[in-house]
DNA sequence: GCACTTAGTACTATTTTTGAA
DNA sequence: GTTCAAAAATAGTACTAAGTG
């Protein structure tokens, strides 16, 4: 890599020959190699300074066999979670000396694949993939490339290496939340079919019901949008008096089709989120819902890679982290019949 | 670039020899050179498939003198618009044969400075600056580098390429319509100061209200968020009986903290946001709003900064977006006293 | 100890050679 | 012989690492 087409800045060999030194030296100045007299690194310092000399990354990446570049395929999503995480990777990652090269693409084998080709082709040590959907597993799985790989929002017992938040639990707790308020008729407004946490969520709202000794009353299949909550509210049995929702922007939904239907939240139905966006605290009734640390994620993920590339075999099973219940107003015990 | 720390793949030297031929046809095949003979042609490819050959970034840009690397600064911030037009750069830079580096950075100059510097020492060929802020705006500002640079959420006369959408004229129509329900009483809850997008929403809602010959009924300071928009309602003259938000977390925010005070939006008072985020359809009341095509703006920014690095000059004034004024529940006509 | 010279990195661009019409 | 396509050989790219004064 140069400085872009036209602007052909000044190479090693132009440092050198200003501060009448050989390329090697301003080189060893550049590394902190250590047999460099203090005034003649001085003098490369300044000339490097004076002539805005910048290091070209791919003359250095060919001798060094190095990259520093790390690949992140994340679904092409607006959603609050993904992004947080992705951003955390890509901090982390700087601070780290590496640079992120964050690819988006559909839910779908073939973009999936395209995708990864395509950080493939940059030379990336390693990657991070945001794969919350069997697809894109799918597709990470079918890479034959050695490289370190690391999940994100994807299973648990999955064949990757993974780091995330338990899914089910959390859906265990909003569940039992409801169930302390009283409910016994308790639906679920799920995510779609073959994403991960979806399946986990769903998973941890009917065992908490199992291990009460009740019957689940019924899902009914969203797809993560506020939409798909709205038209929930229509497909829900009569007799149900809580809801757990896949996620946040479902919840806000299903509020909403309750209210054009006459059915007020909490009075006459109890509802709990995922996620904790940040307006779920403002919309009316203030949700009750479960809070990830996503930040967090994408920092673990990326220890994790870091960890892989240097051949350090990272802890295997420290990288479940724990969500939190949020206690707002859209949960109220049932209405007495 | 290589394949990662250990894996070290097979190098063009290596199909060359499988083939039959020199490295050197192998790199004509690869850059569809016409001096090779169909059938040559096809024992290079199948030998790259054989041997899972991919070619060095590394080297190929140290003799192009051309990264294909396209930075990307942003606020690190989960906003939908932002994340949105990032996203669009991102996949138009990847359908032209770019990579993008998108990089966060906090809303203060050194820390822009800084990402900007990691970019610049990557080699890209030019930069998509997200500058919302004036501190942002001076970081690029001073860049010596002659780098092509483009823009977005920023100052429309500043000194930068600019692509964006007019939200003078957005926050205008959002005042217009509520002045045409009646209003003559209309507040504004701005967005922070330095913000070029906040100062231009704000000054559309004065001149649309001077337009009509009215008087500005007070600017409340917010600061994007939801909270801001929820304290707002605590500050907010009583006479007043709609509010022009400057986007919608304020808005939610606004009507949250308005619920809590016992007034109801829009009976009692209107307020209208600005963005229109998913959720903006499914609060209570469904948010009027002003869309603004995120999307667009980024693969505009792309298109323009792509001109740029080839040497064309991109015609300066038509980069201009319209946003669009989307009417829902919450602008009503003002209660009679 | 300090700094220079040389070699090597994996490609593309340029020039030269080969072989066939 | 001359010409042209095909492919080889060579040079150059900006660095780091190893060997040499």
């Amino acid at each position: 890599m140069t400085r872009g087409v036209r602007g052909a800045g000044p190479t090693m060999h132009d440092v050198a020959a200003a501060a009448s030194v050989s390329h090697q030296t301003v080189s060893r100045v550049l590394n902190d190699h250590p047999s460099v007299r203090p005034e003649t690194r001085q003098r490369v310092l300044a000339e490097i300074e004076r002539l805005g000399y910048r290091r070209n990354p791919a003359a250095r990446s060919l001798v060094t066999r190095r990259s520093r570049a790390i690949g992140v395929l994340a679904p092409e999503v607006t959603q609050h979670g993904a992004t947080s995480s992705v951003q955390a990777v890509e901090s982390a990652a700087r601070a780290a000396g590496y640079f992120t090269l964050v690819t988006t693409a559909a839910v779908e084998r073939s973009a999936a694949r395209a995708a990864l080709g395509f950080l493939l082709d940059q030379g990336v040590e390693g990657l991070v993939v945001v794969a919350p959907h069997a697809e894109i597993e799918a597709a990470v799985s079918e890479l034959v490339v050695p490289l370190p790989v690391v999940a994100l929002q994807s299973a648990r017992a999955g064949r990757l290496d993974w780091v995330g938040v338990d899914q089910e639990l959390g859906a265990r707790m909003a569940t039992e939340h409801l169930l302390a308020l009283g409910h016994t008729r308790v639906a679920h407004v799920s995510g779609p079919a073959g994403y991960f946490e979806a399946e986990a969520r769903r998973r941890g709202w009917s065992s908490a019901l199992a291990a009460a000794g009740l019957e689940p009353a019924g899902v009914v299949e969203g797809d993560w949008t506020a939409r798909s909550g709205e038209a929930a509210a229509a497909a829900l049995d009569p007799d149900v008096t809580a809801v757990v929702c896949a996620n946040d922007q479902t919840a806000i939904g299903l509020v909403a089709g309750l209210r054009r239907q006459g059915r007020r939240v909490p009075t006459d139905l109890s509802v709990v989120g995922f996620d904790d966006v940040p307006e779920a605290a403002y919309v009316d009734p203030p949700l009750t819902t479960v809070r990830q640390d996503f930040r967090l994620v994408g920092e673990r993920a990326l220890a994790r890679l870091l960890a892989a590339i240097d051949g350090v075999q990272a802890p295997a099973e420290d990288d479940v982290l724990r969500p939190t219940l949020v206690v707002r107003e859209s949960g109220a015990p049932p209405r007495p019949r």
